[in-house]
RNA sequence: GGUCCUGUGGCCGAGUGGCUAGGCUGAGCUCUGCAAAAGCUCCUACUGCGGUUCGAAUCCGCACGGGACCUCCA
């Protein structure tokens, strides 16, 4: 394990060291999608950021669970605590079973993920797969004193809350200024208090998707499937728990006195928040409507787009910025990082091709020294939480040496053959493992038909001129490939051999 | 209104109390049949005004600009 890995912690508003609960041991737990819809690219930001902050973990040789849930139930529109489900409502309009559409988005999902070249998690729960334990601990809560229930809902008591434990913590918050930023309690609201959520939601006679509980039929409420969940799996004090910046205020705070109320201890050592992505600098969400698909992106179908960008040079993109800044979406911006990732990729390519061969020259000493201090950079990066922006600087600084060796500028025996070795694995581990970028060959989807058609071209051209050396050599090579050139009376094809 | 964050060169983006990240773009050079790639060089910034300091873009204050959260959202 190189050094230390140092991360800022929200609850402290500050870098720390980070040192896990069980030496050689991380658990993580990561808020998920809600699947009543496509994901979109600012969802995607956090997913591939934290896969980032996981393949790292794991590089640096955790034994890392990975806890990342799938919402797919309970989380109501608006805030009054009533109306319906999104799933439900979602469904209505497809005029399908929710179930059908939490299968359909959460397919979705993970076909995006893939894409972006992401790990899967150790564990990925749902909130519907979890409802009696979500009920256990709603009930725990109530015994706690925490919760009460009112015409089979129950809402959590945050103002009594507050008078044992700092309910603002998260987000540096006295109760104060937060009951300040809410409105007046209307007579329609059953709940006591402003700020009080729900724990459990009684359901109305047309809600399609409910359990049964102590409270009557209901469903969950959104926060709790993530205290029921992170603490089933990681238990009720885990190492790293992240989500997007937008989950900070309300649903993280949330978690954090749902799980004190219940297991009377704090849930979490370190929380990571990533920053949001914008368009145009404004967030990008879903109620904006500024939204990007992830296959829109890919296609360059979108009013905003000038072109297609692929997966790879999308996750570039976003390397190249620190998880915790805004990162702003432009075609400008999207273009620079395509054509960076292709740098990369080639001199990885490039990289893997050069073998050291000793010769008697003199090597270099600085040459060495700089090599080495280049490396130590990149984890040095990784280790301040997670900098990804400073591991790709000087993977393009290392990269003027690879190019450089590769074209005899600099001749490779400079270097010491330890030195080497270490630029090699440096450099391949942090591109491929770490950053997680791999080298899209036939990103383009037509790229093999269109050299057929160059193949093709060639070869009538070599017929024309009647170079039949040249004529056979295409054709015997096209046939070792398993391809048949074949010369008809519309033209020269080709087919598959038979 | 409340609570915060932020303002870096043509663009995107790191970072730090003094040792000028990096990428993209543009210009030039080397190499080269042409081209590409690659290497080298140049364009060298830190919103404005004060203050602290031997020294600040980096710390503090004020002003202005941008943004987030406080309501569903990664």
């Amino acid at each position: 394990m190189r050094n230390q890995l140092y991360l800022f912690n929200t609850l402290t508003r500050t870098k720390e060291k980070f040192t896990p609960i069980h030496p050689g041991r991380v658990g993580i737990y990561v808020c998920g999608p809600t699947v009543y819809s496509d994901v979109h690219l600012g969802n995607c930001r956090t997913f591939i950021s934290f896969d980032l902050i996981y393949r790292y973990l794991l590089y640096l040789g955790f034994k890392v669970r990975y806890v990342r849930n799938i919402t797919d139930a309970g989380h109501l529109e608006g805030d009054r605590d009533e109306g319906d489900d999104k799933f439900v409502k979602k469904a209505k309009l497809e005029q399908l079973e929710p179930m059908e559409i939490v299968q359909k988005y959460t397919l979705g999902f993970h076909d995006v993920m893939r894409e972006f070249n992401t790990l899967s998690p150790s564990i990925e729960p749902t909130a519907t797969g979890h409802i009696s334990e979500q009920i256990e601990m709603i009930k725990e809560i109530i015994s706690n004193g925490y919760a009460y229930e009112i015409n089979g809902t129950v809402y959590f008591n945050v103002e009594k809350y507050n008078t044992e434990f700092p309910y603002g913590q998260l987000t540096n918050r006295k109760l104060e200024d937060l009951l300040e930023g809410t409105r007046e309690l209307s007579g329609q609201d059953e709940k006591r208090g402003r700020l009080d959520f729900a724990l459990w939601i009684s359901a109305k006679p047309e809600t399609l998707m409910k359990w049964n509980s102590p409270w009557g039929w209901g469903f969950p409420g959104w926060h709790i499937e993530c205290s029921a969940m992170s603490s089933k799996y990681l238990g009720n004090t885990f190492d790293i728990h992240g989500g997007g910046m937008d989950l900070q205020a309300t649903h993280h705070t949330n978690e954090i006195a749902q799980s004190q109320a219940c297991n009377h201890t704090s849930p979490v050592n370190y929380w990571l928040h990533t920053n949001m992505l914008t368009v145009n600098g404004v967030r990008m969400s879903k109620s904006a409507g500024n939204g990007f698909l992830p296959g829109e992106l890919f296609t360059g179908n979108h009013p905003l787009l000038d072109k297609g960008y692929s997966p790879m040079a999308v996750r570039f993109f976003m390397m190249q910025t620190h998880y915790r800044s805004t990162l702003d979406f432009s075609n400008e911006a999207l273009r620079a990082s395509e054509k960076g990732y292709r740098r990369i990729i080639n001199g990885l390519v490039t990289l893997k091709t050069l073998v050291y061969q000793p010769e008697s020259e003199v090597q270099d000493e600085k040459l060495n020294t700089e090599i080495e201090r280049l490396c130590e950079l990149c984890y040095a990066g990784m280790n301040d939480d997670f900098n990804s922006a400073i591991v790709i600087a000087n993977l393009f600084n290392l990269l003027k040496y690879i190019n450089s060796f590769s074209h005899k500028i600099i001749p490779l025996a400079s270097l010491s053959e330890t030195t080497f070795e270490k630029m090699k694995t440096t450099f391949i581990q942090f591109v491929e493992d770490i950053l997680g970028l791999k080298e899209e060959k036939f990103y383009k989807p037509n790229l093999i038909d269109d050299l057929y058609d160059i193949l093709l071209e060639l070869y009538k051209g070599s017929k024309e001129t009647k170079d039949y050396a040249r004529v056979d050599f295409i054709r015997k090579r096209a046939d070792a490939e398993g391809i048949i050139i074949k010369d008809t009376k519309e033209g020269v094809s080709w087919s598959y051999k038979e």
